[in-house]
RNA sequence: GCGCGGUUAGCUCAGUGGUAGAGCACUGCCUUGACACGGCAGGGGUCACAGGUUCGAACCCUGUAUCGCGCACCA
């Protein structure tokens, strides 16, 4: 295959060889193989996605995992698919609605209007699953899930109905996360805290029972005052304790004053504002805990889209919340009651879709109580699951310690249904039934839908059948980011010892984030998120996944520079040429074994290095290291065979031939082998190419090749001296400025008697016409190069100005003495000598040796070149 | 406020007790029969700061600064 390209062209390549190795049917998992299980889900992306480089990091990991799975004799199942994504997938049929009839979703009606989003899902959402198989990601497709799937939605409603009857599903009119945009309840983990810059305001009310008595109060909601049922102090504040009890005007609606209580609270800070707490049930959270404790009323001033209602009185209703509080506040200033106001930052909850301000809302929502949380607890700490970093225990732990109950419902339509019905008119609880079917004529179900999390919740069992369940659940491992640690991990591992008994996987990694070069996470917004598949187009699949993944450290986040992919792709080429190379010495033997040869010393070393680097590779692999299995292989790869191992075997090859060289063909054959099979998971476009190109398979796929073990080959020691003495003759012809192509007679002293049998290529590493070997220093100008392996003298006649390089040499002879006056200071301390280990004391001398011998040589080289 | 993570070369990052590393960028030489998406050589770092432990600290301990992320918050 002397026809390899000169440089590797991924786009040639990668779409052939995915349709080859999907037909093949390689990646359909068998429940009925006798092969061990081996299996991961997909953290299903949204319908609406696109692929995202976070989605590159996070499947590549799972690709790696799977394909070296496979390698390693698994029946493997990556089993892929997409999330219904409520909220999301709604607001952009809706946005779609909205742009091109300028319709509302209530113009078209419920019915209809799912029609259109099931016509959407259809038409798109199957954008990320072929941007996925552009990365080369290895999913049996056959088996691709929809968290809408008949049989899963069924499941889900299963779910419900059994929690229901177990007591541990609820109705209840709570203060809950309102999202005033997309009009629906949210969880807690959908809500996002972000600081935001305003005003504290003050104002005072006179107490009604004392004359002349005021109270002041700061709000940063002025527009809730309407809402405001009493005042609370703190009971021990002894500025204001003696006046609970009695009462104060509402200062608005100013045509409805009423008088509202003043309560003692122990909820209240003293130290905070005034040490007066207006409260306002409807709300805001804390407030109504004080209403509750208090029998306060609630008065709701607010419609379900942020604006204010009837309730709030003339010049309010209609209005939306911010323009309220710009009112309320003039109100206050005309009643002449505004103290002053102050600017003020705090922390306000912004829903994590729409990015606006929740707004804590009173409302009948469904919850649930979650099951299985001790267990869930217990199953991380005791090591059924082991997360990866482990960090994120303390997180998981946390987070079960405090949990709540989750709010499940929401009002929107794009979802599971919530399987209650109740007679129309009736939503007495007696008269309430929760199951699938409807109870019959008369009955109409809840209008409200499930968090997606709810279905997703599910995901790790309810995508299998009975058989597949026996073979590949447990999962094997879950990839994911750290960010839905709540919303879907915990969940899942709840949900999966509550419906199957057993946790839903065994491992969880949790990948880094991946953020722009300034540290900024990457947002459409900001336009600093690349598109993988430009990246793709630019530097082919392997490249993007091979330059990632080196850069992304266990759970670090990662900052994405354009150059990481570069240098990926400069990989592959680099692989490339070399198994170019070796297609061009002739035919390859697939079976190549190199100890039925005599081989070369550096033949043996880097097998030495090889097994060494399956040893790595395996170590880093044990705990999901996955850049350290990049790094390992790119310095083997580019360090240690194309550099040292392929530029010495050009001796060999451009040679007489003979034994020698056939020994050469076959630890390069043998080493290409496993080089194609450990970088396969990593890069499996360019691996399988050069492994059919080759010939390895003889027509089978490298995926099932088997994975490589080390075979008994050890690093040898007289190699790295020769690569470090070749170094150092090299930093001497680079000194004495000769240019690298100029061919020079050098001589070798020889100090080691196998070196002798290197000549040819220790010439070759050199660009040296020869190298004579000699007993004596030469006599005429030479450069001394001292090494372990003898010294080499390089004939500077002619090529050098003499006092120049004097000039040179003796600025390395006062660099020289200062490393040894260190190393001799180090000697010279008692303690030291005393008390560190011998062989470190040992080292130490003999680094000193080593400059004294540095110093020797330079000194006769100045004396040799002045003559 | 509590918790977690980061701070190492111009840039992106490795490196958990024994002479500070890689790639990119930079400088010089080289288009030598795999590769210029390349080769050889080189310059460049008081490892955020301050204490401590140790013969020895980028690494372990304590604290500080700073950036980021969670969690909980006071109107």
């Amino acid at each position: 295959m002397s026809e390899l390209t000169k440089a590797y062209e991924p786009a040639v390549v990668e779409d052939r060889l995915y349709q080859w190795w999907t037909e093949s049917g390689i990646y359909a998992a068998n429940p009925a193989s006798p092969k061990p299980g081996f299996s991961i889900v997909i953290p299903p992306p949204n319908v609406t996605g696109v692929l995202t480089l976070g989605h590159v990091l996070n499947n590549t990991i799972q690709d790696i995992l799977a394909r070296r799975a496979r390698q390693q004799g698994f029946e493997v199942l990556w089993l892929p698919g997409t999330d219904h994504a409520g909220i999301a997938t709604q607001t952009v049929v809706e946005r779609q609605l909205k742009k091109e009839k300028k319709l509302t979703r209530h113009d078209v009606g419920r019915e209809d209007f799912l029609k259109l989003v099931w016509e959407w899902k259809e038409k798109h959402g199957g954008i990320i699953i072929n941007q996925l198989k552009k990365l080369g990601c290895s999913c049996d497709w056959a088996r691709e899930r929809f968290t809408m799937d008949e049989a899963y939605a069924r499941k889900v409603q299963e779910v419900f109905v059994d929690l229901y009857a177990k007591g541990l599903i609820y109705r209840g009119k709570r203060m809950v996360n309102w999202c005033p945009v997309s009009r629906t309840a949210l969880s807690d983990e959908e809500v996002i805290p972000k600081p935001q810059k305003g005003f504290l305001y003050y104002f005072q009310l006179e107490v009604i029972e004392e004359p002349g008595t005021f109270l002041e109060i700061a709000t940063t909601r002025p527009e809730t005052i309407m809402g405001d049922t009493a005042l609370a102090v703190n009971p021990n504040d002894p500025r204001y304790a003696r006046l609970i009890g009695k009462h104060v005007l509402r200062p608005l609606p100013t045509e409805e004053r009423s008088p509202i209580p003043i309560v003692g609270d122990d909820a209240v800070d003293f130290d905070f504002g005034t040490g007066v707490l207006k409260v306002t049930p409807a709300h805001d959270k804390a407030d109504y805990e004080i209403g509750q404790r208090h029998s306060l009323p609630i008065i709701d001033i607010m419609n379900p889209d942020g604006t204010l209602n009837d309730l709030a009185g003339d010049g309010f209703a209609g209005l939306d919340r911010f323009e309220a509080r710009v009112e309320a506040v003039e109100r206050l200033k005309e009643l002449g009651i505004l103290t002053r106001e102050e600017p003020y930052e705090n922390t306000v909850g912004f829903s994590e879709r729409a990015d606006v301000p929740v707004e804590p809302r009173l409302s009948e929502q469904w919850f649930l109580k979650y099951p299985k949380t001790a267990e869930a607890k217990a199953a991380v700490k005791d090591g059924l699951i082991r997360f990866f970093p482990d960090r994120w225990e303390k997180v998981y732990d946390h987070w079960l310690e405090n949990i709540q109950d989750w709010c499940i419902s929401r009002q929107l339509w794009w979802g599971h249904r919530i399987p209650v019905w109740t007679i129309e008119g009736n939503t007495d609880a007696a008269n309430l039934k929760c199951q699938i079917e409807s109870p019959g004529e008369g009955w109409v179900q809840d209008s409200d839908v499930l968090d997606t999390w709810f279905s997703s919740w599910l995901w790790a069992h309810e995508t299998m059948d009975a058989k597949t369940l026996a073979k590949f659940y447990p999962t094997s491992v879950l990839v994911t980011g750290p960010d839905i640690i709540f919303f879907w991990v915990a969940r899942m591992i709840m949900a999966g010892l509550e419906y199957t008994g057993e946790v839903p996987f065994r491992e969880v990694v949790f990948t880094g984030i991946i953020r722009d070069k300034q540290g900024r996470k990457m947002s459409k917004s900001l336009g600093n998120s690349p598109d993988p598949l430009d990246l793709i187009a630019k530097f082919g699949a392997d490249g993007l996944r091979f330059g990632l993944l080196r850069i992304a450290p266990q759970g670090q986040d990662i900052r994405f520079d354009e150059n990481q992919i570069v240098e990926g792709r400069n990989f592959c080429n680099k692989l490339w040429n070399a198994c170019r190379f070796r297609a061009m010495q002739g035919p390859l033997d697939p079976q190549a074994s190199p100890r039925d040869h005599d081989l070369p010393l550096f033949c043996a070393d880097m097998l030495g290095r090889l097994d060494e680097t399956i040893r790595n590779v395996d170590e880093a692999y044990t705990s999901h290291r996955f850049s350290e299995v990049a790094q390992a292989l790119y310095d083997f790869v580019w360090g240690d065979f194309c550099d040292r191992f392929i530029e010495t075997a050009k001796a060999d090859f451009f040679g007489e031939g003979g034994p020698r060289r056939e020994a050469t063909l076959a630890a390069m054959d043998f080493a290409i082998s496993r080089i194609l099979r450990l970088l396969h998971p990593f890069t499996p476009f360019v691996t399988e190419e050069l492994w059919q190109g080759l010939g390895f398979g003889q027509g089978a796929t490298i995926q099932l090749a088997e994975w490589p073990t080390p075979a008994g080959f050890p690093i040898l020691p007289e190699c790295e001296n020769a690569f470090a003495a070749l170094s150092a003759a090299r930093t001497a012809r680079s000194n004495y400025n000769i240019p690298s192509n100029q061919k020079l007679n050098w001589q070798l002293q020889v100090s080691q008697d196998w070196v002798i049998g290197e000549l040819t290529a220790l010439a070759s590493l050199l660009n040296a016409k020869e190298i004579e070997v000699v007993t004596a220093p030469p006599e005429e100008l030479s450069a001394t190069v001292p090494t372990t392996i003898g010294t080499f003298y390089l004939p500077l006649g002619g090529l050098v100005d003499v006092e120049a390089e004097c000039t040179r040499l003796e600025g390395e002879i006062n660099k020289v003495d200062l490393e040894i006056s260190k190393v001799r200071g180090k000697l010279a301390s008692t303690t030291f000598v005393q008390n560190a280990p011998a062989e470190v004391v040992d080292e130490h001398r003999s680094r000193e040796a080593g400059w004294i011998a540095r110093r020797e040589t330079l000194d006769a080289a100045v004396r040799g070149l002045r003559g």
